[in-house]
DNA sequence: ACTAATTCCTATTAATTCTATAGAAATTAT
DNA sequence: ATAATTTCTATAGAATTAATAGGAATTAGT
């Protein structure tokens, strides 16, 4: 399951495409638009900058946008930097690959392979479609079929 | 991520799924063998009976085995009965939709469309990998590519 | 009938993670 | 200066997950 946090961030993140003419947005709208908690929304946005996905302009009139293009954002990975790796298990992922304690071959183990062809279908999804899929529900929507 | 109870659920059914041949095994070889908690094992093990997965026989000699063969039993029939919904998010679940709160038109949410497009791609690989798959590597392997 | 081995049942504790908030420092436009 | 804002770090509160406890019920063998 996604996290109440990557649900706020892909929420915050499609606002934020969406006016992607303005050169900042604040806190305080998004957080009324979207009936995100005001704080909780403040530690998330300070994280995907942070990481990298938007930038910041401080003082006032100051707020959030997005640091590329809506189409260069993949919601895979705002889903990885928010609750980590896509795959079930760690073993299965393949950005952050950890070993089960014990596990003698994760090479042979069927559990795993299964795990990681779960990974993969799910990561050529995530990661081939962008905000700008989702803003544009017309194109998204061709898409999806 | 699958719980551990999810993992620990497969590792015990797959290794009762290799001992199909006696009529049943007890918590406490499976405990030992799979390297999993006694107690816990304890509680999952009757869940799995109580949702009709295995049966068990009590008493002196007694212990748990599959209802069904290990090609009629499912990875994703499993995930579910121990970790509920395959889907990222309740709304994109097809076996237990419910709705965001304040989501007005979940139809056309560009996010749920690509969640359930996750949701479909990951159940269509869990629901057709059985027991029998996980046991038997080489046909294991050989579905897996 | 007795004993030992086992599943069954329910409650509870312990640990971890998730969600949210607090409060003040730093920054910026006006 | 002032007001509005992001930044930072800590922490509280809530929920979930993981694990354990302890005894009741059942069964095979003697």
């Amino acid at each position: 399951m996604l996290s109440k946090k990557a649900k706020y961030a892909l929420q915050a993140l499609t606002f934020l495409a969406q006016h992607a003419d303005q050169d900042s947005t604040g806190i305080a709208e998004i957080a009324e638009q979207e009936k995100i908690p005001r704080k909780f929304l403040e530690t998330i946005l300070l994280e995907l900058k942070n990481q990298g996905i938007l930038i910041s302009k401080r003082g006032k009139g100051g707020g959030y946008a997005l640091r590329q293009d809506a189409e260069a954002i993949s919601i895979g990975q705002v889903i990885r930097v928010i609750d980590g790796p896509l795959a079930l298990t760690p073993c299965a992922s393949r950005t952050a690959f950890k070993p089960c304690q014990e596990c003698k071959k994760p090479d042979s183990c069927s559990i795993r392979l299964l795990m990681v062809k779960v990974r993969d279908a799910t990561a050529e999804i995530l990661d081939h479609t962008t905000l700008r899929h989702i803003i544009d529900s017309q194109s998204a929507l061709l898409y999806m079929i």
